[in-house]
DNA sequence: TCAGGTACTGACCGAAAGGTAAGTAATGCT
DNA sequence: AGCATTACTTACCTTTCGGTCAGTACCTGA
């Protein structure tokens, strides 16, 4: 595989994914329990979901705390590293606020 | 279709495709015509650097302008909002730029 | 007359991404 | 015994994405 070619191939490599910027949003918060992000993610199933967070967890993005319970509970927060990736998408979800009626109206559907 | 759930939501739609990082990197120094853009995007073919031109155009982020020469001349350029755009994703490329060891260390090919 | 340069276009194909739906395990509650 | 809760897991299918390859139009210069 080459190597990327710059550091927005990099990102775009990361934060790549359907779900994975929503799931980045959603946990800038605070920890979460997998129940709780399901529900605040509409639209994505279980299924999806588990395997977005896994590929952020194999990339030290999120981390993943289980706490041996029953019923189970598992908690999702941000590492460091996610933080950091967070601060860096800032500007671009402002730009994206900024410019969302003319991006809605030259959307595809 | 769904309305945009944010900013970054919105964004991800218009940078969303293997080459556009690339092709609003690529332009940022300046207009540059087809063929140019084809030698310095490594690896993209005729077929994917059009169409994502093309659905960058559709967006409003690169100007298409074409001279009536034999050979034809076609330049690519950035609008506004496409410069605004790549305002946007400066902090995006830096943080790939930083983190871009650990990241290549936890791909996945 | 015919190769060469430039910017496309279109048919076809395989891989990857995403979605649906059903099932699993452990325990407490009634 | 049977149901609820929570966090997954698995098999299968559809859709989207990206890639290969061949072809087009136009004029120039040999």
């Amino acid at each position: 595989m080459l190597p990327y070619s710059c550091g927005l191939d990099a990102a775009a490599d990361v934060i790549g994914g359907k779900w994975k910027p929503r799931i980045l949003w959603a946990l800038h918060h605070g920890p979460m329990r997998f129940g709780e992000l399901r529900r605040e993610i509409a639209g994505v199933t279980e299924k999806m979901l588990i395997q977005q967070l896994r590929e952020l967890e194999s990339r030290d993005i999120v981390h993943r705390e289980v706490f041996h319970q029953v019923p189970p509970k598992v908690e999702y927060s941000l590492t460091e590293l996610g933080q950091s990736l967070n601060v860096a998408l800032a500007p671009l979800d402002a730009w994206g606020a900024e410019h969302i009626a003319v991006l809605e109206a030259s959307r595809a559907g």
